[in-house]
DNA sequence: GCTCGTATGTGATGTGGGTCACACCGGATG
DNA sequence: CATCCGGTGTGACCCACATCACATACGAGC
């Protein structure tokens, strides 16, 4: 099935892939022969490309555009958990534990994505046990930065939420450029800075205020330039490293099982 | 090395390795096979089996007794991430990415535990595949957790998140004998579950009044029965359903590729 | 230019729940 | 049985923030 638009998208999906980390690991002609099952879609600004509650059985890969992890209470109030970017991928707890979707994932631009079914996944996953691993350290992250927003939010004040939050935006989109103690990022809007600090609009406008006046953060037009964060700097260099030497010692192990 | 007490551990371990819900899927042979690389450590009451910060590549496995997962911020005051039981795993995070411990794990009891070091569960991993499987099943599952800890905490008061403190412990403890609506477990200490919910103990006491008030809970000795609580069982039925599942396709999937 | 809509700043007001202080209670220990 | 000590109940006070209510600013489209 699914066999429409394979050269397009394999020709232009091979280079996205290439940067998605989940994919590192594996080599060029894997790569292409993972693009060839791939479908592609496209989502308008505003749309809901996953709903929590629905069943789900698909993941995806953000190739264009970007979009917000959200859960909405009754009232309305709304609680950002992630912001994806290009690479990034979403929609694989479903896939692994068979649960509903317990998110929303909104499109906050045009939005393309790569699509692969649960067991055209799981068929790469057999394929490719170098996934799986790429996988469990994805979700050692996904699980480290969700225990540091529960400390935050469970003992610490606005100011520091919302400066956790920055951090975060610095790491996940990806647009900081990391100097040794100053990134820079687009800041977002206010009730998104709001809604993952787990706080008030109005509050975030006082935070930031008194940020900027303390000289933690500049701002410009649509960005801010924070300081000496180093905490929440993602130490790629050393993931890559331990990922690297991961490899290695795996890959001495199966020779010696031999 | 760690040949010492092999004979014991691998007799007395076996039956404990059964319950581990990560080792699930394998053989008993298997499950012998890896017990004999396990070392056994004793833990008394109150101390710390990890520190926050310390370098981790070491994996355990709860045997008798229980434990908290914490972090505590300078002023003193703590958030409490899981209570772990007996056949609960953890320290898995360090070994899959390297980093620091995250958090601190506390003996609540006497607690043993067995140990296996980061290469060692390597070795296994590769040798029984299923594993990373079972693996990835368990992150996913905290990572719902802890989605669901980080909404409430953002978004809820402090009697709802005292309702979930409550819920997940009768899915964490396992004490829970899941009826219909009702769920009974051992009420903790209100400093812990006050620690769990992100508020303070006064509140806790005052919450706990009240929802006995509303009929919500009622409370004997040193127990809670909690009703109309649906929402916070773990599905586990449906979750070994989904897992048999999963594995019926990845044979099959595998039989394809040969 | 004007106008409308959306994002942001900021004061006034109210309140959930943290903190402090102390009383009570039950079990261990001499 | 007196004493101590950890856990618990509960009132009084207070403060960080949510909420409300505007004002201001900045486009984008006519």
């Amino acid at each position: 099935m699914t066999t429409r638009n394979i050269d397009s998208a394999a020709s232009r999906g091979l280079e996205i892939l290439k940067n998605v980390s989940l994919f590192k690991g594996l080599a060029d002609e894997q790569l292409a022969d993972l693009s060839s099952v791939f479908r592609r879609k496209s989502f308008p600004i505003g749309s809901f490309i996953i709903t929590e509650g629905s069943g789900g059985d698909l993941l995806f890969v953000l190739n264009r555009g970007a979009a917000k992890v959200t859960r909405e209470s009754e009232e309305g109030r709304e609680v950002i958990f992630a912001f994806l970017k290009e690479g990034d991928v979403f929609g694989e707890l479903s896939i692994l534990d068979g649960r509903e979707r317990s998110a929303n994932v909104v499109a906050l631009e045009e939005t393309e994505v790569y699509i692969l079914e649960r067991n055209e996944f799981l068929k790469v996953m057999v394929r490719y046990p170098a996934l799986s691993g790429q996988l469990l350290q994805e979700l050692a992250r996904r699980i480290r930065a969700s225990d540091r927003q529960i400390e935050y939010l469970a003992l610490k004040d606005s100011e520091s939420r919302v400066l956790l939050a920055l951090g975060r935006l610095a790491g996940e989109t990806g647009i900081a450029e990391k100097h040794h103690y100053v990134m820079e990022l687009k800041l977002p809007m206010q009730q998104d800075l709001a809604s993952m600090a787990g706080t008030s609009r109005e509050t975030v406008s006082r935070v930031l205020k008194s940020l900027e006046q303390k000289g933690m953060i500049t701002r410009s037009v649509g960005k801010v330039q924070l300081y000496d964060f180093q905490d929440f700097q993602d130490f790629s260099e050393h993931f890559r490293e331990f990922a690297r030497k991961t490899r290695d010692l795996l890959s001495d192990i199966i020779k010696a099982e031999q």
